[in-house]
RNA sequence: GCCCUCGUAGCUCAACUGGAUAGAGCAACGGACUUCUAAUCCGUAGGUUGGGGGUUCAAGUCCUCCCGAGGGCGCCA
């Protein structure tokens, strides 16, 4: 339980005991610290339906709650908020439970559930770029959330690799180099090494997706080309192995390199099995039709408010597409992984995309309606301009670079600062990785994820303000004077009631983690705990200016303050965690 | 054309889903370093939340109409 439910509690039972629903008891905390720690908003809202003046309703809660051995101070303020302050021993009573528990509070789930989240997606034939770190960083938080809540997680970056996209890189390889085994039906033993490099491969496929565009035969070979390779032709298969393997190995260092993890590496490719049998099951049954030569599923609806386009589960030329790889995939997560709940962390210009997956994954019973599918859906990362990033020079930002350049810029400024002079070199390089990945990460999560935002690289390369870097030097902060303190043979103890302002904010902000955790849960939107980690690191450096530890001259105090640092430590390596961000013991 | 987002301080973004005086950071100005790390802290200034109307005790948040921006609308992913 945490300190917010047990005042709501309270206030719930004051207003039962006043034949009222205990749920207008729900505290929060206060808008105004000025005026108090926490409040509550019920008496407003019973007030219309009992016809009773809502301050007199609230009066009569704070009369009962004001008794509350926990309560120091209950008062109505304006049309009836109830304004609460807690004292300052039930507060340390819970500030030493609290900092002594596993989770700091939060609950975890005692139903766990398994959730596979569907992130970073990545294409064969092109490196990572700009639009990809959202996906990538979005939905790395939100793994980390959910396994935090005690839920097993299983991280898919669902690689795009049995698509249109590779017909048209046979397609393009073949024209340039007919030659090559891989186009010879007589060939059976194919090469080891790829004929194309990953740079290679980001110059075809642009040209060869203009060229589809313009030249209809062309576009209608990369098709054939797209169906062979979907039912096994063994030199096109061979070529993809080896253009897969290309960019996988590139787009796992950008992971790498950026902290983020996978339990499956699967693609589009890992349900090629599933495929036909399911589109086959779809022609027999009445749910698919033919229409212009394809396979689709009406996904209509009474209710809809406009016309959605049927999904397409297999082309006129009889190839499978996005949508068809993506209704096999559900299936495979339901039987195989056993799912609850599929997160897609993908762009929102998607929508419609999942819009008919999922109606399709229902109707035909792939996902049983106990399943979650759920489209988590974010903004486009635009440059200075509002327009998609770009480079100076009009093309993509490649993720790597966008890594390379922000490491840069937190190297440069340790050595404009003159900062971790004296450490050893790899030291301070490390440092330098682990800041600059921070900015990065932190920079992008604190956004709400649903809007476009702006990139500017000058601003992730601050490390000023309101920043991954500033939580990263509040939580070396802390290492420090616990470090000192060891060497000094002090040891944390009791955690008292607090004596200043700025302990007493610290000590009320750490206990709001399980709420902020469960609201970042609930609304698949880890920007809230960017906000609050912030928040708490904020709280950190104000109670740092305040209370000077090492100094304190009565021990008690000082073991004291040495626990709540400790316990301001654990917070904020806990929230940097959930965001993907490691902290260095010193910078 | 139809539909979906969005419009908040000079700039970049929040706002616990309807609560009090709309908050942070950057940029600007002023203050605090014989220091537990100044990548810090404190203060000042900055707002008719695009505009009008409506619902409500209460609206940035809900409804409606304008204005503006972005996006999506059948064989790309």
């Amino acid at each position: 339980m945490s300190l917010q439910t047990r005042l709501s509690s309270i206030v719930g039972d004051a207003f039962a005991r006043l034949g009222f629903s205990e749920r207008y008891g729900d505290v929060v905390p206060s808008q105004r610290p000025e005026l108090a720690q926490y409040q509550c908003n019920g008496a407003m809202a019973v007030a219309a339906g009992a016809e009773r003046p809502p301050r007199d309703i609230a009066m009569e809660v704070v009369a009962i709650v004001s008794s509350h051995p926990d309560i120091d101070r209950a008062d109505v303020a304006g049309p009836g908020f109830i304004n609460l302050t807690v004292t300052d021993s039930a507060l340390a009573g819970w500030a030493n439970r609290v900092s002594g528990d596993q989770h700091l509070g939060y609950p975890t789930s005692e139903e766990p559930e398994t959730v596979v989240v569907d992130y970073a997606g990545p294409n064969v034939a092109k490196a990572m770029h700009v639009g990809h770190i959202r996906a990538t960083i979005i939905g790395d938080s939100l793994a980390r959330l959910f396994t935090f809540a005690g839920h097993r997680v299983i991280r898919d970056p669902h690689f795009g690799d049995w698509g249109f996209q590779m017909g048209l890189l046979i397609a393009a390889i073949e024209d340039e180099q007919p030659e090559l085994p891989y186009f010879d039906e007589q060939v059976v033993e194919f090469p080891a090494v790829s004929p194309v490099s990953l740079d290679d491969l980001q110059t075809i496929y642009p040209e060869a997706a203009g060229r589809a565009r313009e030249d209809a035969s062309f576009a209608d070979s990369a098709r054939e080309k797209t169906v062979a390779l979907q039912q096994g032709h063994r030199g096109y298969h061979a070529l993809w192995e080896q253009m897969k393997a290309v960019s996988e190995s590139s787009q796992r260092e950008d992971f790498a390199a950026l902290g983020v993890n996978f339990d499956l590496w699967y693609g589009e490719s890992d349900v090629r099995d599933r495929l036909a049998p399911m589109v086959d099951r779809f022609r027999d049954s009445e749910l698919s039709e033919v229409s212009d030569g394809a396979l689709i599923v009406r996904i209509e609806e009474a209710d809809d408010n406009r016309e959605l386009p049927p999904l397409i589960l297999e082309s006129s030329a009889g190839g499978f597409l996005y949508s068809t790889f993506d209704l096999a995939t559900v299936e495979m997560r339901v039987q195989e992984l056993g799912a609850d709940l599929i997160l897609y962390v993908v762009d929102r210009r998607q929508a419609d995309h999942f819009t008919q997956v999922f109606r399709v994954a229902r109707k035909a019973g792939i996902a049983p309606g106990d399943v979650g599918l759920e489209h988590i859906g974010f903004g486009t990362m635009n440059g200075p301009d509002g327009k998609p990033f770009k480079t100076r020079e009009g093309g993509v930002v490649r993720l790597s670079d966008l890594i390379q350049m922000v490491v840069d810029a937190a190297k440069a400024r340790l050595d404009e600062a003159h900062l971790a002079e004296e450490y050893p070199e790899p030291e301070r390089f490390e440092i330098a990785a682990k800041v600059g990945v921070a900015a990065l990460k932190y920079g992008d999560l604190v956004n709400n994820r649903s809007s476009d935002y702006v990139f500017d690289i000058d601003r992730f390369s601050s490390f000023e303000g309101k920043t991954g870097p500033y939580l990263q030097y509040a939580a070396v902060r802390i290492k420090s004077i616990l470090r000192k303190a060891a060497d000094q043979g002090l040891e944390t103890g009791e955690i008292l009631p607090a004596q200043v302002m700025a302990e007493r904010q610290l000590m009320i902000e750490l206990n709001h983690l399980p709420e902020i955790v469960q609201r970042s849960i609930d609304l698949r939107a880890p920007n809230h705990v960017a906000e609050y980690a912030h928040t708490v690191a904020l709280m950190f450096n104000r109670f740092y200016d305040a209370c000077h530890i090492l100094s304190e001259a009565d021990p008690a105090r000082q073991a004291s303050l040495l626990a709540v640092a400790e316990w301001a430590l654990r917070t904020l390596e806990t929230l940097l965690e959930l965001l993907g961000i490691s902290v260095p013991e010193r910078m």
